[in-house]
DNA sequence: ATGGTGGATGTTCCA
């Protein structure tokens, strides 16, 4: 049986709308199977439907709302909506979607999320953000947990965190800065060991730098590189020996009228 | 030590 590849990318295009054109630019560098958009910030009713299918990703599955928020599906292949996940934090605001794509291989489970970014202040009795993103780490949590026997699945998004030392320009500077502090890596590292593994890691190294988000409140990103890498792809154990390469497309963040993210991608060979 | 920029919205919110 001979073995496919699936190229899975995630992208905070921080606007669908202002952003279309970009994904021609995403696609010619990263030739996805799939893409997964966070901060879409287009209500459902407006959502750009030939965009899309114009690309090449007729298969699209979106949940979105008026100004903040929004996550969206784009594929080549196949999806069916999975629609059994609850409305984190009881709070309506789309920030998770999820799909079984028809992969030449067999059925693939695919979760893209949008963690609340926390505020500016950690302490959640000053600063609800902060409280509302460590609960919506540990109900996800706790719903993983409860699917147990979860395999063939990835998870990937804009999970607002950077939990471990090399994920941020300067680890002592940043415990104390929302996206690094304890309570939040080990929300997430929690999270994941429901039952993924990083994916990312798996071709980096611990000790090596890897961002995937800069500022856009610095005059030059490059030059200050105060990076953290908040964007994510989690596979389960069965995957790992599909994982063929990634590509973190650091140009992206040059792109004209860019976003502050850059798209990471994932190759499997399934 | 503080403010820096950007998007959607509507004269402020969120990141």
């Amino acid at each position: 049986m001979p073995k496919h590849s699936l190229r899975v990318a995630t992208w905070n295009i921080n606007s669908l709308r202002l952003r279309l054109g970009l994904l021609n630019d995403l696609v010619a560098a990263l030739d996805p199977d799939v893409i997964c958009l966070q901060e879409t910030k287009v209500p459902d009713e407006l959502f750009p439907h030939d965009g899309p299918p114009a690309l090449g990703y007729p298969h699209v599955v979106y949940r979105g709302m008026k100004g903040y928020n929004g996550v969206a599906i784009l594929s080549r292949l196949p999806l069916k909506h999975i629609d059994i996940a609850p409305d984190w934090c009881g709070k309506g605001d789309c920030r998770h979607v999820a799909v079984e794509v028809e992969t030449k291989s067999g059925p693939v489970e695919l979760h893209d999320f949008y963690v609340p970014a926390g505020g500016d202040v950690p302490d959640r009795e000053q600063n609800v953000k902060y409280g509302h993103k460590l609960d919506f780490i540990a109900e996800a949590r706790a719903w993983f947990a409860a699917r147990t026997g979860l395999d063939r699945t990835i998870l990937v998004g804009d999970l607002n965190i950077a939990p471990l030392e090399h994920d941020v320009w300067s680890h002592k500077q940043l415990l104390g800065v929302v996206s690094h502090t304890p309570p939040e890596t080990e929300g997430l590292n929690a999270w994941m060991k429901t039952g993924f593994v990083d994916a990312i890691r798996h071709f980096v190294p611990d000790t090596e730098k890897v961002y995937t988000w800069w500022s856009y409140r610095n005059r030059d990103w490059k030059v200050a590189n105060r990076g953290r890498r908040l964007d994510h792809v989690w596979v389960t154990p069965d995957l790992k020996p599909a994982l063929h390469k990634h590509t973190i497309l650091t140009e992206a963040r040059d792109w004209t009228k860019g976003s502050d993210h850059v798209p990471v991608c994932v190759e499997l060979r399934l």
